[in-house]
RNA sequence: GCCGGCGUGGCGAAAUGGCAGACGCGACAGACUCAAAAUCUGUUUCACGCAAGUGAGUGUCGGUUCGACCCCGACCGCCGGCACCA
């Protein structure tokens, strides 16, 4: 057959759908002594079409999950459904779809573009985080963590939209304004659902070390969680009441001239109240945009009436109000040190306070010895702390404090997880009960784009019973952050049709933590930190075991056109379905792989790549179609010729490297370029060698073997024509013969001084006086030993080298 | 500013302390063809040379080593993340 992707393709795609070729076992079909593989690419949203990253995030993955079926383990390979968000809601308003039809069509779509790739998941396992059979178990996450007191109500802002009458995400506001009516958004405190996260923080930042996961992830992650050890301590007001401030510089104490508060501080908003300048300048900050606070570095303050006493001197220190204090770090407040501290010291430059010397350092900014700190004159910063905190007895403590925020899951939307409390007039705010699980969401909504959440719109969704009182009550119109269906789903694949638990401790046990997790760079801090939060939920729950979710990660590469992140609104996407309908799936999953090393960008500046990959592979399908079957067994090694004997060396080398790139050091480039070498090699056995057949008929059954994780169409092709029966992605993959891993005679290069002056063929059993001494006759070497004198020779081991030094 | 990463041909890249540039793209030359495409063969780091060859060469400078793209130190440049976190 000749080389016709398209027809073999869909055609092999069909077979292997017959036979469940993708099928994962359940644990209980698992026999002791199975190796499990689970191999995981991040959920996808179902946006419509996939694009160039989806392709080569799947391919990566599975070429690891068939090179692990080959080699004998069981393998999970699934994929599921991110399809929960506002994508689908604001299709809704835009063009009247209800959010579920749309994200039926978008999810058909793209699965069947998925499997035109080949890509060997097993859709028995598919799941879809919209589906309540998926989502009740969200809500029974939620109510489990508020049984257990992980889930509490608080205040927090949100973009507030008056003229819609409703909240607004990070990305619609644009300039203080509704990205699309530009009716203006102010900040609104509402009451809202919490994950209590920051408890796990310590555990999350020490988990690191058990990951083997890319270094600038791991970076991400503990900048993000922002562990900062000092101190607390609490100074008396002028008026009687406390202050609390955190501070990681206790040794600077005596050299507080002032004190800023954050212009939300309880303190000052209070103060405010009788202060018109006070309430003037909190309203000018709170006007001013996030990106307006974060891009201008001006120190701005204003002085309040209140005042607070020195601890150690009893002097009164001015309070400000200023705009570098953030109210949602610490205790949204501080000590200014403007002499050893940089913002502290602009800030008292500009408002004229005095800057007392009280740290002797190379770096004002770094610690030191005290002076002008009386008593605490010559000690060191460290040794300053430990005597502060005792001589201040109750004030203060050594502390820690994190940036990292709890984790706020309300959405004031409709297409989510509803949160399963109600709102009782009598019992206030109280969980449903496990047994009414799913609350679903309604289908009798408006999508009336202006005004309230539709879930408001919604009577037989709002009026309900009190789980506790059974009196009327209103039901919770809140949903959940979207973030909650990504942050467990690789355990719902292992069980996605359980309908009594998650999924059930005996599949968690068999196949987590998952072995290979890919995906993109942007899921480094959020998704990556959620989920394995949750993963320790589900621990502390009894569900899974293990501490940590993902035991390798990779974070493959953006793909990029001509320098450009690929976007409708550049115009400049290269679409994978048209590229596989002209090229074929092999050819474009086979240049995935090859042109970059997975964790950097791919530019697909042109076709000219996948030209080359589809060269390759019409070349191995001529050489397999030239080929005549045979069984002739391969001949004994001192039967065949020289060139016969160098293919095979050349072959079982290239598959030993092929099968340590696939194994541990997940290297596909070099995957591919091994397979093309081995393709030359082939080529380059002379059509006259005697035992041909033999040969060619090992070497082109490991060469598809080896190819087969990669190109697995062509490989199923190539398999049957050499005479195989039965799958070639359920063949073993083959092991490499140390008989073949060194030829005869091999090739040692000889050094003098360190540069290369000769090579010599010494036999392959030559030990190393052996080599030593035909290196010292080879002739080219001699010409640069003459005249000098020969100080050491080295023959490291290994052989493949001998080094002369000379003087 | 802090943190992480990366600097190798015309381009994507390879080399796990041991022959720098594998493999591919592009380019050039040739074969086939009336011609083109496709395909095949060869050349392709730089300098000098007809050639054999010689010398230089992995951002820069230094160090360790018989031997360094690789390890160590300093610097330069680029990319990514965070960014008033007290």
């Amino acid at each position: 057959m000749p080389f016709e992707p398209l027809h073999q393709e869909s055609l092999i795609q069909q077979r292997w759908m017959e036979a469940q070729a993708f099928r994962a076992p359940r644990a209980s079909e698992l026999k002791p002594g199975d190796r499990t593989f689970y191999m995981l690419v991040m959920l996808p949203y179902p946006s419509g079409r996939i694009h160039m990253g989806h392709v080569r995030n799947y391919t990566l993955g599975d070429v690891v999950a068939r090179f692990r079926r080959m080699r004998g383990d069981k393998v999970m390979n699934p994929l599921g459904w991110d399809s929960f968000g506002l994508p689908a809601e604001n299709a809704a308003i835009k063009n009247g779809i209800h959010p579920a039809l749309w994200t039926r069509a978008n999810i058909q779509e793209m699965k069947g573009q998925i499997q035109k790739m080949g890509i060997s998941y097993d859709w028995d396992r598919e799941i879809a985080t919209f589906l309540p059979e998926y989502y009740r178990w969200n809500q029974w996450f939620f109510l489990k963590m508020w049984e257990r007191g992980d889930v509490f109500r608080a205040l927090r802002n949100v973009n507030w939209c008056e003229a819609l009458g409703t909240v607004l995400a990070n990305e619609q506001v644009v300039d203080g304004k509704d990205e699309r009516t530009g009716h203006p958004v102010v900040q609104k405190a509402l009451e809202q659902y919490f994950f209590a996260i920051t408890k796990y923080a310590d555990e999350l930042l020490a988990g690191h070390d058990q990951l083997d996961w890319p270094e600038n992830v791991k970076a991400m992650q503990r900048h993000w969680i922002g562990k900062s050890e000092g101190a607390r301590l609490t100074f008396d007001l002028a008026g009687g009441e406390k202050v609390q401030v955190f501070t990681t510089r206790l040794d600077t104490l005596c050299g507080v001239t002032f004190m800023a508060l954050s212009t939300e501080h309880p303190f000052i908003v209070k103060a405010a109240e009788s202060d018109p300048g006070l309430k003037a300048f909190c309203d000018q900050v709170a006007a001013m945009s996030r990106e307006d606070r974060l891009m201008s570095d001006i120190k701005l303050g204003h002085r309040s009436r209140l005042e607070a006493i020195h601890p150690f001197t009893g002097e009164r220190i001015p309070i400000f109000a200023a705009n570098y204090v953030l109210m949602d770090y610490g205790t949204g407040a501080v000590m200014g040190v403007p002499a050893h501290d940089e913002r502290d010291h602009a800030f008292a430059e500009k408002y004229g306070l005095p800057i007392p010397k009280v740290i002797e350092s190379e770096n004002p900014w770094e610690p030191g010895i005290l002076v002008n700190s009386g008593e605490f004159d010559g000690m060191t910063s460290e040794e300053a702390v430990d005597a502060m905190v005792a001589r201040l007895g109750g004030r203060a403590e050594k502390a820690i404090t994190f940036k990292l925020k709890d984790w706020g899951l309300s959405r004031q939307r409709y297409w989510g997880t509803p949160i399963p409390t109600v709102h009782c007039p009598h019992c206030g705010v109280v969980p449903e009960k496990a047994e009414n699980l799913p609350i679903r969401l309604p289908e009798d909504v408006a999508f009336a784009g202006a005004g309230a959440s539709p879930l408001l719109t919604s009577p037989t969704f709002l009026d309900c019973a009190c789980p506790a009182c059974g009196r009327p009550a209103r039901r919770e119109t809140d949903t959940m952050d979207t973030f909650v269906d990504s942050s467990w789903y690789w355990m719902r694949y292992l069980d996605p049709k359980n309908a009594e638990l998650p999924f059930a401790k005996a599949e968690a046990d068999a196949w987590s933590p998952v072995d290979l997790y890919i995906g993109g760079i942007e899921h480094a801090t959020m998704h990556l930190i959620y989920a394995r939060y949750f993963h320790k939920i589900m621990r502390d729950l009894g569900l899974a075991s293990g501490d940590e979710p993902f035991r390798k990660l990779i974070c493959q590469g953006m793909v990029l056109k001509d320098g450009f992140k690929m976007s409708k609104s550049k115009g400049n996407i290269v679409d994978p379905d048209e590229v596989i309908a002209k090229y074929g799936a092999d050819a474009l999953r086979l240049f995935m792989i090859f042109a970059a090393p997975i964790e950097k960008e791919i530019d697909w500046t042109g076709f000219e790549g996948i030209d080359g990959a589809t060269r390759f592979l019409r070349r191995a399908t001529r050489m397999v179609e030239e080929h005549v079957p045979t069984r002739d067994p391969l001949p004994a090694k001192d039967q065949l010729t020289a060139e016969e004997k160098t293919l095979l060396v050349k072959l079982h080398q290239t598959l030993h490297k092929v099968t340590d790139d696939l194994d541990h050091r997940y290297q596909f480039n070099t995957l591919v370029s091994s397979l093309m070498e081995t393709s030359n090699a082939l080529a380059d056995l002379p059509a006259d060698a005697p035992h041909r057949g033999a040969v060619m008929q090992h070497a082109l059954e490991v060469f598809t073997l080896m190819l087969s994780p990669a190109a697995p169409h062509l490989a199923e092709q190539l398999w049957q024509t050499l005479g195989h029966e039965g799958f070639c992605m359920h063949a073993a993959w083959p092991v490499a013969d140390p008989a073949w891993l060194s030829a005869d005679e091999v090739t040692v290069v000889v050094q003098v001084n360190g540069k290369v002056r000769g090579r010599i063929l010494v036999p392959a059993s030559a030990t190393g006086d052996e080599r030593r001494a035909a290196a010292l006759a080879c002739p080219e070497a001699l010409h640069h030993l003459e005249g000098k004198e020969v100080v050491k020779v080295v023959v490291p081991p290994g052989g493949k080298l001998v080094s002369i030094v000379v003087k």
